[in-house]
DNA sequence: ACTAATTTTTAGATTAATCTAAAATTATTC
DNA sequence: GAATAATTTTAGATTAATCTAAAAATTAGT
């Protein structure tokens, strides 16, 4: 069995290798583990003897068939605990990260498959994020991001892709929550910042940074 | 913060203090905690350093004040998420303690805050032991046990002492389930077993071991 | 109250995960 | 296509929790 580091490790390359096609740095593992390099290259080393990842000095990470499975598994607990704890026990999106953190190396199968049932089976997390269903399969994730959007078009916020308390809170300053209809009013042309409207009231301004980790349908 | 493990101590040398006036052994700690006691030795000493517990060597240890409002804590985190294994979740009682152990590390004052508002307050876990409210008092403990009651009287099954997954599952094959109501019929002098009646159909025989490890009002 | 048995502690290793500093490799740039 | 810069790995330590074996302290038995 993976250890609770070992877990993290798999986690953080799941989610760097969904945002490339190419391996993984060891720099950029450190960084997201919040750990040094050398760190990671001993780490890296461990998980290739155990064959969760695909790994040969210098030249990046992979994760083996194996190792995503594992690491699906930990994503799929702390999405479903992320909902129990936001629909069940009434917590704001923007405070269920870290708690799920924790919650999502609880190793119990059985425990899994209960959470989900008396979730009702969702497919998706507070912050839009897909479930795993028990065999690893994704829902297939049909959002675009709000900076996809053209001008006159009209959404709906279905989730983020960037989830520090920071970012939700900021969000939810500017009342931009799951759910809120969104008309794009105009895009500037010099830097693709946005006007939007939210409910036909309120008119707002946000970056296209901003607008780039919106997921809407 | 203590660590899982310092947790783990605490709690043990909580419960054996439960069950005595004296300084608790270094080897009663080893049994309990399933190491050797070279490992209860030494960390007896950090514990200490840290005044969590007070230790002279050689001489046992009993907790501090401090040391036994980390244990309660614990131990509050465990019988809570034991209710919500089997009241939300459909866990039988004798499925849920493994997985309480894990549950009750994850650190989070309004995570356990919100968990006790939604089980409704409750003052008893699923096998009759009582929760330590959030300031760490525990409700009466007003329950006999089953040892206790004498020859004709007529009790109502509250709870258990011992939560060995063995022992819960001769209680659920003989039938012996919490609100159980059970009259004594007679009483062995020789052994002290008991001849009991369940329902006013079911009559069965137990030990005085297994009587003595059944709480009843 | 002395010896023997038991319990407890210390000493010295081990494992997992981390670190810093130095060495090795790969990438970049002129 | 060197030289330099950046990245990555190795070497050697450190910390927490554990172990075995040996030493020390306590308890029990006669």
């Amino acid at each position: 069995m993976a250890s609770f580091t070992e877990e993290n490790y798999l986690k953080v390359i799941y989610k760097l290798s969904s945002e490339t096609d190419s391996e993984i740095s060891t720099n950029a593992v450190a960084e997201q583990t919040q750990t040094k390099a050398a760190s990671v290259s001993d780490m890296l080393r461990k998980l290739s003897e155990k064959k969760l990842v695909s790994y040969q000095k210098y030249q990046g990470v992979r994760l083996t068939a194996e190792g995503e499975k594992v690491a699906l598994k930990v994503i799929r607990k702390h999405r479903l605990w992320e909902v129990f704890l936001v629909d069940k026990l009434g917590f704001n999106w923007d405070e269920v990260h870290d708690i799920a953190e924790e919650l999502e190396h609880i190793d119990s199968e059985k425990l899994v498959a209960k959470l989900d049932e008396y979730l009702g089976f969702p497919s998706f997390d507070p912050h839009g994020d897909p479930i795993p269903d028990h065999h690893g399969v994704m829902p297939a994730q049909t959002y675009q991001t709000l900076a996809e959007i053209k001008k006159g078009e009209k959404v709906i916020m279905m989730g983020v892709s960037e989830h520090s308390a920071a970012f939700l809170q900021y969000l939810a300053k500017i009342n931009l929550v799951l759910g809120t209809t969104i008309q794009v009013i105009d895009v500037n042309t010099f830097d693709k910042s946005l006007q939007i409207e939210l409910f036909k009231d309120t008119t707002i301004f946000i970056t296209r940074e901003v607008s780039k980790n919106i997921l809407v349908k």
